[in-house]
DNA sequence: AAGGCGGGGGT
DNA sequence: ACCCCAGCCTT
């Protein structure tokens, strides 16, 4: 009787895919078909092979909006500087920054760091079990909760990430954009209808390990599918074009000029404090092009004495971000005088430090290999 | 609901 | 060029 009602909420939810909802409700091995594809298709990956919540933990923050292949050696890096979350909490954030650095997504680290010390402080070090105290934990969303609370504690909880959207929307045919509320809530319906309430963690690896390596986003292996006969969308022709998104991220162009300069082997830089790159380091920065012969100009208005210089190197590239275009310019000068900053954030350090101590953006790191390169 | 937040790889 | 990736947070 429940079992009834449930069912017709779902068909008259998914009026429009009824069809499909039929064919899944009576074909309860979907689940199982995509365990067994698992089994035999699974990449041996280190986070799988253990029980351990701050090990599964820290590859899920690793692994936010990041491809296994660019978040595997920093995983190996972080269990082998910090084996312990006690080791990861006692960590200062600049260390913790610099091992994290050239991952992008910073606030990762960051909120991975206050995490840490929190459950250290508040839970003795023991990662908390439920899934109410997990997501409540800074960094930890809806997708991260339901992972870490599958795979380190066996709870019924379906991930749903950009894998699982594109599988689910594809198998049901789900032509609303997925990054609408709309969008969301069919695929979590639909998502529902399949999960694994018996194997939720080994379902959840699986589904997401099958969007990855076979439903990819382009040039899925439809031809040797489990799902060939059933994915709706690949019976209206529709794979390519499934899931939808309104998408519209615009990408803004801006030109940054940093002053490298240097005096005695010494350099001179500050720490960002907000937006993009937040707590990283950099050289002092004129969010414009500068020309140069305005560097004279610039030099007088960053500091408070006056000094011969001499433009060693000019070095030009271009950073490509995902909302962001940067032309940028960075100057290497060479000052004759203790150089005094009007400007107190920026202070001295050794050049060779700043590759070695300070985390920086990857478009200042080039500059950097560039430099040294050329020494 | 929308926009900010990195960097790399694929097409 | 554009899209996407084991998303989250703020406004």
């Amino acid at each position: 009787m429940c079992k009834n009602l449930g069912y017709y909420a779902k068909v008259i939810f998914f009026h429009k895919y009824w069809i499909n909802i039929c064919f899944f409700e009576e074909d309860l091995n979907t689940s199982n078909l995509l365990i067994n594809w698992y089994q035999l298709n699974k990449r041996e990956l280190p986070w799988r092979n253990t029980s351990d919540p701050y090990k599964i933990w820290l590859s899920e923050i690793i692994l936010q909006q990041t491809r296994v292949q660019q978040g595997l050696p920093y995983f190996e890096r972080f269990t082998h500087h910090y084996p312990t979350i006690n080791d990861l909490a006692s960590a200062n954030e600049q260390d913790i920054l610099l091992l994290w650095q050239g991952l992008g997504y910073y606030s990762r680290a960051r909120n991975m760091h206050q995490t840490a010390k929190i459950i250290v402080d508040k839970y003795h070090g023991n990662f908390p079990s439920n899934y109410s105290e997990i997501i409540a934990l800074k960094g930890i969303g809806e997708y991260t909760a339901a992972a870490i609370a599958s795979f380190a504690f066996g709870l019924a909880y379906p991930v749903l990430d950009g894998n699982v959207y594109r599988v689910i929307s594809r198998l049901f045919g789900i032509e609303k954009p997925i990054d609408t509320s709309q969008g969301k809530k069919e695929v979590t319906e639909a998502l529902n209808l399949v999960f694994s309430q018996d194997n939720p963690g080994l379902f959840n690896q699986a589904i997401m390990e099958f969007g990855a390596t076979h439903c990819t986003p382009k040039k899925p292996k439809c031809s040797t599918c489990i799902f060939n006969s059933k994915c709706e969308a690949n019976r209206i022709n529709k794979v390519e074009s499934i899931p939808l998104k309104k998408g519209k991220t615009k990408v803004l162009k801006i030109k940054h000029t940093y002053l490298c300069l240097i005096f005695k082997k010494n350099t001179f830089i500050q720490q960002r404090t907000e937006g993009i790159w937040k707590n990283l380091y950099q050289f002092p920065l004129i969010e414009k092009y500068i020309g140069p012969n305005e560097i004279a100009k610039f030099l007088d208005n960053f500091l408070e004495n006056t000094s011969n210089f001499k433009i060693l190197d000019k070095y030009e590239s271009k950073h490509i971000l995902s909302h962001r275009k940067i032309d940028a310019i960075f100057y290497t000068i060479y000052v004759d005088t203790q150089p005094v900053f009007s400007k107190n954030n920026i202070f001295e350090i050794p050049l060779t430090e700043m590759s070695t101590k300070y985390p920086t953006s990857i478009l200042t790191q080039n500059y950097l290999k560039n430099i040294t390169h050329d020494q």
